[in-house]
DNA sequence: CTGTTAGCGCCTTCAT
DNA sequence: ATGAAGGCGCTAACAG
């Protein structure tokens, strides 16, 4: 059995209060009785037990982090960032994935609920019925790229339909009008909101939106690609659903003998670090995944020690970034 | 306040003790009072403190992971595996990362082991000293990937040596012999034993093995590969520390107009899903890393449950996965 | 300054 | 079958 604060208590031959106060710092203790409690404490490798503390102070040291998934780099990118936050606050994060469902994401939920300060929810593709569990709680709650109404949350936000309005504008100052978008999964609100910004962008110029079936993994990029080579016209630019597409879709571009940039400009969204490295490097819209993650925590550690700040939706900027994946539109493609 | 079984005692007009019962299914109740309980309950939306319980049972439902990063293709490969399997076993997952120092490791040891039930520790670059902390504590724990002796613990390793020295046969079967290896960061045990197989492979086939100086990162490897690059007589082929070390030189020899494969060969370690949409696709040693940390997790799982099963350690195979980023010798490079 | 005491919410004997 | 009571480890209010 591990010490206790009556093991610690015994052994330094003082009252269990005194061995709380020494450890807590909470009042004044003389000098001799705080250095026998250290050392017994010490010698016992005394540490305070958590479930028992919690139960007074209801405070668990956690920050409940709810993700749809796990994998891939965007997600690696996040969890960087709300660990790294996390640790400089002092909680640990206790991470639950793969909720696509409502119903999962529900149970998740309350079974989280009881055992965190706060909670951390990106669920991008559960509506409005399903995070209304979200209003329920007392816990406070930091929203992350997802779409529901009337919470008492912050709100994090991707500049999703501008990011992509001037992704698209980019490509039509390069001399580009056949761009085509290759579509996210049905269910995301992201997905919806970057074509929502493409088909902006085409209409301001007066050209012909073009959108074809895809999704968010690299194998629908690529199915994507495959569809968009069989066109009658072929496109000269593609607007990927996002980075991962984006590398499917060349990767597949490029088995067909069909070269980008040369004969098509192929772009992403997110601006994963792998981007750069890819072959052509990816032209993409930079999501500061990391640090949304780092100063989601820090907003939720702020209104768990109870700052009063003010709730508020935050629309996370996005930056254009350049790269060898697309190019100003060559002669032989138009 | 959330509601707690008192009151849910009060307002189905029976003890406390008879809600617990009814709860935790743990003696018969009467039909009757069973049904007055579970609607009240209902009504309040009542779910047990966990933390008390935990205080009765020592239980807490949740695992921790120690990992030393959380970032990369690695370690979201790896969190997707064991939050699966923690699903499956009804546990949450604590997760604390960036313990790359002995003292910080220690530090997150203490403060998580009396929060879970069980720990899953990866941590290559701690030597013995540091995880020697882990000896004293009576949580069941699983060891990946980690090089500590006389622990009373589950333990998955890699076949790095053995990896490394069938890919090295493999590019010498090829008609390769001047073959490079980038090594990894000094501190880490997977790269000395990845060094090691091929040293070994090298040896056997009467070679010259030829080391230089890298590190884990794309960055580490696009270095190394100018380094490479400057050599008097240039290897044929190299084999980076890991995939991301191979992605980064690949990448820096298509800067400096040498082709792989057909200037010269790169293969990685690891066998991330990106290195598939690479171009070229990379050779590479997959690792099974999901199935490593859904294994992690059910042995934990079973152990914290109570299995007496006996303590054993696994040496986890690897596979070899030939890709385009690798060639036969070509008759101008030698 | 220090020790005693009363719970926090729950499970579990022990009686009834 | 059910209720009363004790205690898990700790903090905080209350006496001294």
């Amino acid at each position: 059995m591990r010490a206790t604060i009556h093991d610690v208590a015994r052994q330094a031959g003082v009252s269990i209060s005194t061995v709380s106060r020494v450890l807590n710092n909470t009042c004044v203790v003389s000098e001799e009785k705080r250095k026998l409690v250290t050392e017994a404490s010490e010698s016992l490798g005394y540490t305070p037990n958590p479930a028992a503390r919690s139960l007074l102070s209801k405070k668990t040291g956690a920050l409940g982090v709810l993700l749809p998934f796990v994998s891939g780099e965007f997600f690696s990118e996040l969890l960087s960032g709300l660990d790294e936050a996390a640790q400089e606050n002092d909680f640990f994060l206790l991470v639950s994935s793969s909720h696509r469902r409502t119903s999962e994401f529900q149970k998740a939920m309350q079974v989280l609920d009881k055992r965190v300060d706060g909670l951390i929810v990106m669920a991008p593709e559960i509506d409005a019925s399903g995070t209304a569990s979200l209003l329920k709680t007392e816990t406070p709650v930091v929203l992350l790229n997802t779409y529901a109404r009337g919470l008492t949350a912050d709100v994090f936000n991707f500049e999703n339909f501008e990011g992509s309005r001037r992704l698209t504008r980019h490509l039509l100052d390069s001399g580009h009008r056949r761009i085509a978008i290759i579509q996210g999964p049905p269910g995301s609100e992201d997905a919806r909101q970057r074509a929502a910004g493409y088909r902006a962008a085409m209409d301001e110029a007066g050209a012909e939106p073009l959108a074809v079936a895809g999704g968010f993994s690299r194998e629908a990029g690529a199915e994507a690609a495959r569809a968009i080579a069989s066109l009658g016209t072929r496109p000269t630019a593609v607007l990927a659903a996002n980075d991962y597409c984006a590398m499917g879709a060349i990767s597949a571009f490029r088995d067909m003998g069909i070269s980008v940039p040369d004969d098509i400009s192929v772009a992403g969204f997110d601006g994963l670090p792998s981007t750069q490295y890819a072959f052509p490097p990816i032209t993409t819209v930079r999501v500061p995944i990391a640090e949304i993650g780092a100063r989601a925590v820090h907003r939720l550690a702020a209104r768990v020690r109870g700052d009063e700040e003010p709730l508020y939706e935050h629309m996370v900027p996005v930056e254009l970034v350049l790269r060898e994946s697309t190019a100003p539109v060559a002669a032989h493609t138009v």
